[in-house]
DNA sequence: TGCAATATCATCCCGTTGGGTGATTTACAG
DNA sequence: CTGTAAATCACCCAACGGGATGATATTGCA
């Protein structure tokens, strides 16, 4: 298994962060740094790249950690787990609304974390499907496959424009784009607009 | 919050699954069955629909519930996370395998517990449906409401339904059809089906 | 060079869709 | 009880979309 992840760690306890990072350093995991406030931790998520960050929500007198959450959720795409005590009612609340990948309760076990982030990576990769559509993941579905032109028509039909609009973009005839229409709907198997669209949305969402 | 979600516990030891049960429904989730063995687990798989499982590895003298866990990935879509106290690591190399969408240690607590399954839930519902449209989502982006027929007839054309089928689903007039869908244009400030199926995809996707 | 695939455009036809207008019944709240 | 909102249906018409057929460049590969 690739073990190569940079993990950041944010814990105010100087020992306990240190136990973090031996703990993660013994199952293979590559430590690229260890914030002790919020500060350091904004830094060092621009700097040092981490792959996956583990939070503590206390850090000194406040819950910092749920402020860095919402930081990585607005200008990253990093996964992220709580390793923290605090857990009263109110606290989880808002901690559920950073939707971070995992929570681990301490006193952790070295198996706790470890399969706390293996399950956090897996699913975080599943989570980041690009699910960006393009013509080779459409040919890949059906057996006839579309041409350049064809694409760039469903492209456009996808994204909601009438055989008018499309021409229009293209500098061509409404006949042609009807032509293509119709070449389209035949190796898509589909017979309207809508129906072509939801085919593509499954392909998208598989 | 909306906690009527279904949750089926499997656990050997008849007392902690009394445990964990009492947890759950402490906050408020529903505990639609326990089982003790993979037999029970299946069957209530089956019967009893579960939205969630939790998952004891060891039942009896073996691993079952990794076989359980392979058995929901097979036939079902259901989220699930184990809690155990087995950790040796080649039991956790097989539990990674099974794609678990939480991992909690024994002795668990109960907000260890209760923030493992919102997570799993969360993460869950993002993982394989990124497209619950919900009325609520809809009417959260405009100004003028659905109704909740309105909303239907709304589903039916985002699933690509031509205005017969739809007519024909509902057991209503086509001409129905067209006036809803006439409501639904001038509320969603849309003018044609492919248009509104793209706008409902920008609500779902933000 | 010549065939095949692709892109282009046209015309006809008809069914569907979108827009306008109006009417009836049911249900619910003031 | 009365008015408003919702659901139901009808008719008309213009525009758009989908299916069929055929024709003409252009391109690229055999």
């Amino acid at each position: 298994m690739a073990k190569n992840k940079k993990i950041l760690i944010v814990e105010d306890e100087p020992l306990i962060a240190e136990d973090i990072k031996e703990c993660l350093q013994s199952i293979n995991y590559n430590v690229c740094g260890i914030c002790h406030n919020k500060e350091q931790a904004f830094e060092a998520l621009e700097e040092c790249n981490p792959d996956f960050v583990i939070l503590d929500i206390n850090l000194g007198n406040n819950q910092d950690g749920i402020v860095i959450a919402e930081h990585i959720n607005d200008k990253y795409d990093i996964p992220f787990i709580y390793l923290t005590s605090y857990s009263t009612k109110s606290v989880l609340e808002q901690v559920r609304g950073t939707h971070p990948m995992g929570y681990v309760v301490k006193p952790f076990v070295e198996a706790d974390l470890f399969s706390s982030i293996e399950i956090a990576l897996f699913n975080h990769t599943k989570l980041v499907r690009p699910s960006v559509f393009g013509i080779e993941l459409i040919n890949a579905n059906i057996v006839d496959a579309l041409t350049n032109k064809e694409f760039e028509i469903l492209d456009d039909m996808y994204n909601g424009k009438s055989n008018t609009e499309i021409a229009e973009n293209h500098f061509i005839s409404i006949n042609t784009v009807k032509t293509h229409a119709k070449k389209i709907y035949e190796k898509l198997d589909t017979h309207s607009r809508a129906e072509t669209i939801v085919r593509i949305r499954e392909w998208l969402s598989q």
